[in-house]
DNA sequence: CAAAAAAATGATATCAATTATCGTTTTTTT
DNA sequence: AAAAAAACGATAATTGATATCATTTTTTTG
């Protein structure tokens, strides 16, 4: 994958952000900051970004896709009430709620756990 | 929660339908089955279900969100070619990604576990 | 039981996030 | 330097989902 001047500077944005942000917020941080580029240049290069596993995308229910800069695997916490989005270290694997609630101090209350990978179908 | 005819059908559709259906899909389903109702409707009731917990809602990065019938807090997993989506049963909480590959014979390559609760500026 | 209140529906307009298109520009390869 | 490949910008189009609102159904209650 090439480093293009664009996505260099999305992904450092996305890097400066702490949020979580969606590609359209992004897309007007980029703009605020004079680094004014085209939407779908931004939600193209967050795409190859994200498959190419450089950042992680977040599916967030009934909301825009974020992006996380970091991608190591670790947990995210999300807020029923103002959807802000909380890191949790990777290490809490078993016992995974009450960890949660440990590193975070949120109420969990449901989670949604899902895996990615190829089926035995499309496996050839 | 009332049970309205509608509610009734769009809720035995989903049980039949093993899928993990969209709510579009379940709403062309629907129609094909002579039980034909606004799409709003469908739209509105798997919402009202999910939000009681009659239901499991699935955000798919890219996709539309999708449903499951049976609520328990099992695991799932999904193709990154077809898209389709897998049960885990809920015991796998240890060693999660292992435990993963051997419930589906998936070759899994990532995983995303999101938690969902009301943060402490939220909690008042 | 009948009237009033509440909830749900249907049809459709609208919104918002994302992708597609395509001609142009930039970057990489040879 | 020429050719090929990749990326960009502007904008149109798509699509999943919600909002609106008049009508219908269901529930409550006097």
């Amino acid at each position: 994958m090439n480093y293009s001047k664009q996505r260099e500077r999305v992904l450092n944005a996305l890097a400066e952000k702490r949020n979580h942000p969606t590609a359209d917020e992004l897309y007007a941080y980029l703009k605020a900051q004079q680094c004014s580029m085209s939407p779908a240049t931004v939600y193209r290069n967050l795409h190859q970004l994200a498959d190419n596993g450089v950042v992680m995308r977040l599916s967030v229910p009934g909301g825009a896709e974020r992006y996380d800069p970091v991608n190591d695997g670790h947990l995210h916490m999300i807020c029923s009430e103002c959807g802000g989005i909380s890191d949790i270290p990777a290490n809490a694997i078993c016992d995974v709620v009450s960890q949660a609630r440990k590193a975070t101090g949120y109420n969990v209350n449901s989670c949604s756990i899902m895996f990615y990978g190829v089926c035995k179908d499309c496996e050839s």
